[in-house]
DNA sequence: ATTTGTGAAAATATTCACAGCG
DNA sequence: CGCTGTGAATATTTTCACAAAT
């Protein structure tokens, strides 16, 4: 969204693009599910349907790792798991402070979608002395001036404010300074970093505010349905098994 | 980040792009910030640096909107404030519906800057018979089964589903039902809905997967298995003014 | 003097469409 | 055959750089 270019080599190019990095976590989602479903290949068209992309994409996406699919037949779930994975560097299990323990900070710490993708809370952190002691989930808040000292004890890179804004650059800073090179910020405010820090946010009310975009253009919008010409050919496949009570379909995933 | 191009014009263009809607509620961030100090008028230069992008990309997204800035000046605070939020549509007060009332779901029941940004929490529902009847936040938990009442009666175009993932795509076929139209999901699944229905997600654990990826390379190189010619330039910078308090500074907001 | 607004250029991302492999 | 992997074609987004406005 800005400036930030994570990825993006300095000249000329042999990386994971960003927009496939972005996509890859939910690949290795539709392919845990397939798994769990007992599939051992996947052709792209099926994994792409379950990932809520078209097949070119997860096609092109997935030559970006290398070859690990079969012409014929399609790709191994196990294998092409493990490669997912391994580009992402989730075949170590990073250490991440939480900071903030507060509304946020509480359900965030009690998220199992963390633990079950690789990733250890190991350590909460907050700067309200009144908090510090509270166990959570199992762990012990600590205040936020122990943070350099658990960073170093727990091998954390990896910090997730969900501090009120004004906190936030403050506690950014301290994490910084603790030596955690990856931030998540919940917090409504745009950070400052040094350069080799990479920041992501997550904002509730933008993608709130993305939604009455699209929802006012729907009620007064330039073109309320388009005057689709012949219909894009195929596009937006009707899944094919568009339940009863269910319209049409048409998978989604963002942006 | 798939296929869901809920602006994309389908053939010749006459909207505001994507990209530039998604940036538009963090300048409006901005601009609050920046009349909260007493500012009257901003540059594009002042006031990409609050947004944390830079300013030519500010003005070409502002530009979509028309000419609001004075050459030589700048942008009246108010004026542009006012502007960008009726091309959001937030000149109306939204009312939102949100689905679950667990963890998450109570976090973001209690969440300010929904109310701040002009969204209304008008219902709270859940599956969960036990849970109907708590009062969070001053709102009374109702049933999901009185879904279509409660949006037909409170005029709710927007939901949010805050359920487990096997739970989120029945709520979400629910609230299409009822007639909502715009849903942000958050629950860590694909969603399929119907043409004409807007989805967005917000996905805690494949955010901090991507910050995995970008963490991975920090700490193996750029090229794993890169015969580097001769070292990419100024990458994996030592950073320049390191310890002492907070380093140099880098504005970044995210993706 | 400044600073906007915008064509044109560059960089990214997506989609097409098909050669080639199993 | 069927399906992957990928060049080439599009589409979108970002950045540059400067003429025009005040």
């Amino acid at each position: 969204m800005t400036d930030q270019r994570p990825s993006a080599r300095t000249g000329r190019d042999r990386g994971i693009p960003d927009a496939t990095v972005a996509r890859l976590p939910v690949y290795l989602r539709a392919l845990s599910a397939l798994a769990d479903a007992g599939s051992d290949t996947v052709s792209s068209e099926e994994l792409a349907t379950s990932a809520g992309v078209n097949s070119a994409k997860l096609r092109k996406d997935l030559s970006h790792l290398g070859s690990y699919g079969t012409r014929g037949v399609g790709y191994d779930v196990e294998l092409l798991t493990e490669e997912i994975s391994l580009a992402l560097g989730l075949s170590q299990r990073w250490a991440v402070a939480l900071v903030g323990v507060g509304n946020l900070g509480h359900a965030l710490a009690g998220y199992a979608g963390f633990a079950s993708r690789g990733f250890r809370i190991a350590a909460l952190l907050d700067a309200d002395p009144a908090r510090v002691g509270e166990l959570i989930q199992g762990i012990n808040v600590q205040h936020i001036d122990d943070l350099p000292a658990v960073v170093e004890h727990e091998g954390i890179s990896i910090g997730v404010i969900a501090t009120p804004a004004p906190s936030a650059q403050l506690v950014c800073d301290q994490l910084v300074a603790a030596g955690v090179t990856s931030i998540l910020n919940f917090a409504p405010c745009v950070l400052s970093v040094p350069d080799g820090v990479d920041v992501r946010k997550v904002d509730l009310s933008i993608e709130l505010q993305i939604l009455s975009f699209h929802e006012n253009r729907k009620a007064f919008g330039a073109q309320p349905n388009q005057f689709a010409k012949k219909q894009p050919p195929g596009r937006l496949t009707t899944l094919p098994g568009g339940a009863a009570g269910t319209p049409p379909a048409r998978e989604v995933v963002n942006e």
